[in-house]
DNA sequence: AATGAATGAGCCTTCATTCAT
DNA sequence: TATGAATGAAGGCTCATTCAT
């Protein structure tokens, strides 16, 4: 029995070891990454030394290569969580929403909350991004934050289409480019010359609309 | 005699030399640049050195900084000339334009040639430009590319409005803005999937025409 | 009689505990001392680092520094254990050895069969003590593999030499080197060009024994 | 007249200017390798830093890079240099000898007034050559320094053999190597014990001989 | 004006070792 | 005893810039 205990209370400590590491462990990198983050974000990535990032984040110089192989992992690995954020947000908002109107403002308000409240990391993660690309052109080409958007905006569009909401015409990828840059411009643009938000994103509204909407309502007059 | 001579052709020789030497001042500083745009466009701002720089343009290393402070203001000079280049080009055209479809595909058809006739050299402008501005916060800030063209894009939207062919609840710099990003999309999208010259820019004017238009009803009054 | 039972109990497990440790301890240390030597031989010295050796031996890292102070001492003790090995193999081969030539012969003999079991060891063990040599030249000079050996032979050499089967005019210590080298390029050449065990073993046995062996001219008197 | 002297003197000028920067260059080369040897010499490859060369030899870090890709590269321009140093020696040594007698004799002499005169540089040289190989095993597989010197003793020991001078049963190739070996003993042990150098090379270049020489001369008595 | 050898601060990365658990 | 996360000194190398010619 007692021996039973102590082998139990043996196995339990061991266990508590492991998961207080494992939590350790977890928190490094959790703190590495949001240290990365911040510094990608105010000083871009040429100008970020993976010794900033551990020093920001309270760790060891060597701890950063314990979670990311490399500096260029590590952007990799913040411009994944990133879209990832941005990804959840505007699918969440997306799914209440039941017309053309809806989706284009609630994407826009989504991405503009998101840029409000992290400035300057949508305009990181993104300029990073191409950074990337020429570097190394035989990597793994990584999927563009934008492309996957992009076509996102292209199965609306097609919706739109065969619902005769949206003019015919239009070649649905690039118009859901074309959508995606406009949509983008919250990223850059927003706060210029202190422009209101609701100003702001009502014109882009607009602006994306009237280009979309086919004139069906309006024929029959 | 002999003095005489030595002098004249001293004066000779050295309005010849001074010639000369402006020429090839003038010269090293073309061929100069013209080897930092290509090695700037292939590979980008931080992969190219002074030195490549000089040794495709075939002069010595060191005189790269008789013409250029520094690396830095090499690149500046090389964003000026691509921007002046540009803009010439459609200010030409636009000078002929009498109506806003006009002017939309001018712009467009203008960018896209410049793009294709000079592939990458808009984008490594514009991706290099955003660089400078996040490395040297105080310097002077340095007037965007786009700024100034979004700022023409607003004054033609506003005369439109004026004229009662745009709607009036647009914010013509915003929205302005808006244009100009749509019609950047030729510099990166344009070869993406084999896309037709045609198909792509007629899609994009679409696009843009029919977001500016007003509707004839509020024309009247 | 609950004390008794958790006394004895305890007993008996600290027992059984004690022994399996020391069993366990032996038994890391034997499984370190093994991946050292796989890993010593197949990246060299330098390329090998106490945390691959720890990885291969299947016990975490730290517990490389409970039974080696040191990187240095753990190659040392690889060292240590590659000469004893070869050392107790030669010495049982040379026991039963009545002439030199069935001397130089099993000397030769071994010490192939011992490279070609174990490839690479033996020319691991010598690069990487000459490194050791170097690097330390104040601490202990670490009795070198060969000298223990090379003294082995000159031993042999004098003993031929009072037999009168030597010539006398040789240093027995130069000539014990001379021997020992010539022994050596078994762990070096032993696979070139495919040359057959048995040629390469007879060449070089020729070599030594007709280099040693005092003409019979000398014998008599 | 005077123009042309002007014009000449400029070309002189500009001769002189290149000339200079050239002996520059080269000076600074023979520097870095002349510390690069004594470095190499004194630590070993891995202790040495291409900045202590740098510094040992008067010129900044990055000029290091200007000479040699690499600090591989370095040491593999040591190895060469010694190699052929050595070579050259022994080759005119060899061009003046008739007997094997005198070439082995030569040779060994002539590798232990190298040795004793650039102490330690042959071993470094020797040492470091088989940690490149390790490192490298899919480079350009450097030719050893001591297989060319082994084939040329092979090509003695082939032509000893026609001439009936030496035992026809001993494959020249693994004897040449073990003659090569041998003669190394003097690159390793030469200063041991303070042996005195004629001593250690007669003993030597009997132990050679004896092994070679067939029995010949001695039968027709 | 032009050259190109020289410079050295600074970057990314590795790894032998420690220590809290 | 055993673990493995954490450490930070040190290494190799790059490159924007200077300077003697």
């Amino acid at each position: 029995m007692l021996i039973r205990m102590a082998t139990k209370s043996k196995t339990v400590l061991e266990e508590s070891t492991l998961a207080r590491q494992h939590k350790r462990k977890a928190e490094s990198r959790q703190r590495l990454l949001a240290a990365a983050r911040q510094l990608f974000v105010e000083r871009g990535y040429h100008d970020t030394r993976p010794q900033d990032i551990s020093r920001l984040a309270g760790v060891g110089h060597g701890t950063f290569y314990l979670y990311f192989s490399d500096k260029k992992a590590c952007f990799q690995a913040f411009v994944a969580l990133t879209q990832a954020e941005v990804d959840a947000l505007i699918r969440v908002r997306l799914a209440a929403c039941k017309t053309n109107e809806e989706r284009v403002y609630g994407a826009l308000e989504t991405s503009m909350d998101y840029v409000q409240a992290n400035p300057g990391v949508l305009k990181a993660a993104w300029a990073g991004h191409q950074l990337m690309a020429r570097e190394d052109p035989q990597g793994a080409p990584t999927p563009s934050i934008s492309d996957e958007w992009a076509a996102g905006w292209a199965k609306v569009i097609l919706n739109g289409q065969k619902a005769g909401m949206i003019w015919q015409d239009y070649d649905p990828e690039i118009i859901g480019y074309a959508v995606l840059v406009v949509t983008s411009v919250v990223s850059y643009g927003a706060l210029r010359k202190g422009a209101e938000r609701e100003h702001f994103l009502t014109n882009l509204t607009k602006f994306i609309l009237r280009a979309l909407r086919a004139p069906k309502a309006s024929t029959p007059s």
